[in-house]
DNA sequence: ACACAGTGTGGGAGCGCTCCCACAGTAGTC
DNA sequence: GACTACTGTGGGAGCGCTCCCACACTGTGT
């Protein structure tokens, strides 16, 4: 095509500015749509840009800027949860679609492993990503306090504790427990059992504290004995249901705290030979595909997951840019609560 | 903080170099682990490394090395089914695996609709990642093409046809058909019909090919009223179930070329009120997690999807980091085909 | 006439690295 | 003792951007 020097390379902006007879900066500011350019100019510079099939390096415009258009959603989580959870993919959905329409990449990170906990923090400390989205953080996690060492703006979902000092996105797990369970005594159900999350996970408190208020509201005493603790998973979930079933062979309602666990109860319901929801009505939390899958389709706590994801991403995507001018850096920042919803089937 | 200069930052190589007292280049090559350096020295750098915590700057790194460190991992489908299709998170697994022990990030991209593609296709034009891996080609795809010409190397899973010209990694999706359907045989099972994939896709040609030989070659004649086309979605296989029930009330057997398909289909025969196995045995492919759990439990043909992930990544990063020696580039390369096993559970 | 604030614009400096050339030192050879 | 042939090593030159300062030019007010 042309003689020396580059020839086969992509075009540079130095080349876009001599196409259109301007400076470098000239041709820098249109590309980031920023301050005045005079609309002559900016119509060359756009042609040229299009007549060479220009696209910015991102490694030298990374490296010059100091910044890296591109976040981490870290998930400290095994892969096979992260598939099996369909929690996570509804997460992902609503970030991708907060960045679909910015140009900024997005890292996902599984960290399940001691060793891959290792590596992401090294890979952090790195400052490869200009911010981080925590999803499902345990109450003892070194990762956030690494992360505001770090500097690295951050937003997390599922506040750690109550005094969470990092920004932060919620559901409503106290209510969405709680009306969970009035739906069962609505429908007559006397001693309704409940299997739990891990209780280092602050959000499975608060959905425990959400069934014991509906219990105490509606002047039941709460039974230590109906209270099961498992850990999100399918096998917890059985293990947990065979304990209570053991323990309380009367239950006749059971709100799990995922539907995961739930499905997991019904196997061990289902082997027990209680009939749902006839003899054991059941109710879960998330309202997942499982939910809707489920033989018979499972009543749920609808959380507005997608959404939880749109919103974690903007925040963050406010806190990178706003922290450039401002000093925000990583501190504390507001929380945002979003309400849950019972989705009723035929499983209560 | 500070009004100009460092200070506050991350340490540079210059600054590792001066605290062991060498240059820069030494330092650099005791971090690419490359040639000739004196053991003496390259322990001084190895201190000064840790004692500052140096982590090397990637975007500089790129930029200067005109390579990214990052390959990207392309699944033309939209999110929903990334995530439904168990298939994914194995492949997503075998690559992950493949590059935990290298440097290299993987960059994981959806594109679904149409405006994604164009998306991805211009992210790609930018050459953000060395390589990419290609998952689940339809025929027709521009993608590949585009791929070569960027010069970009690529690997794809499942040729897109018998002449398949890039690099590529595939099971044995005839035989495994085959498998399947002299299974069905062997249990005494007559009338076998089968749900195939959309049959743009090589893979889902083979398998409908397989399904005819094994029948041929046990004498059976082929008869096309028991060959349904649908497109991998449950919805799909349940359509394709209905029709088979239309058209041949009397078949015994159904061969799905997926377990999703599968699981449609079962939920048509149950609403047909045939018993599985007793009156239609079914069998699916890609033994995925649906499999397992499905009710009954389904026969499947076991694609080693993990492993395929991984041979892809090895077969990537050959090319990748062998391209930049020789002139190999996108260039045709070997082609590697793993073998499928059947694994009988009840539903056959 | 002068100063003075604006608006666009060009281009230098520098981000932190890799590449590679030059050169010192050491060792082997005629 | 001067030659070549290494092996290590230092440091210049850039990679392609962004940032920002300096410099036109235009106006407006005195």
């Amino acid at each position: 095509m042309n003689g020396h020097g580059r020839s086969g390379g992509r075009p540079t902006l130095e080349e876009v500015a001599a196409r259109a007879g301007v400076g470098r900066g000239t041709v820098s500011r249109v590309i980031n749509g920023s301050s005045k350019v005079s609309e002559q100019t900016k119509a060359a510079v756009e042609a040229a840009v299009t007549e060479l099939g220009y696209v910015p390096n991102r490694a030298a415009r990374a490296l010059a800027a100091n910044r890296n258009d591109a976040i981490a959603l870290v998930i400290p989580e095994p892969e096979a949860r992260f598939f099996a959870e369909p929690y996570f993919s509804e997460v992902v959905r609503g970030v991708g679609a907060a960045l679909a329409e910015t140009d900024i990449q997005l890292v996902l990170t599984l960290a399940g492993s001691d060793r891959e906990r290792r590596r992401l923090a090294h890979y952090l400390s790195g400052h490869r990503v200009d911010g981080v989205l925590l999803v499902s953080v345990h109450a003892g996690d070194p990762l956030p306090e690494l992360l505001v060492e770090l500097g690295i703006p951050t937003v997390i979902s599922g506040r750690r504790s109550a005094a969470e000092t990092l920004p932060c996105v919620d559901s409503d797990n106290l209510e969405g427990a709680a009306e969970a369970v009035r739906h069962l005594l609505d429908r007559g159900r006397r001693t309704i059992a409940t299997i739990t999350g891990p209780l280092d996970v602050y959000g499975a408190r608060c959905r425990l504290d959400g069934y014991r208020q509906a219990l105490a509201a509606a002047g039941r005493p709460v039974d230590e004995r109906l209270v099961a603790v498992a850990d999100f998973t399918e096998e917890g979930g059985r293990r947990a249901m065979r304990e209570l079933l053991e323990r309380s062979p009367a239950l006749d309602a059971v709100f799990a705290s995922s539907d995961v666990m739930a499905a997991g109860a019904r196997l061990e319901l289902r082997a027990a030979g209680r009939r749902i929801p006839h003899d054991v009505a059941l109710v879960g939390f998330d309202d997942s595909v499982v939910a809707r899958h489920m033989d018979p389709p499972l009543t749920s706590v609808r959380q507005p997951i997608e959404e939880m994801g749109r919103t974690m991403a903007r925040m963050l995507l406010e806190r990178v840019s706003g922290g450039r001018g401002s000093a925000t850096g990583t501190g504390g920042g507001p929380s945002v609560v979003l309400q849950n919803r019972l989705v009723v089937r035929e499983s209560s």
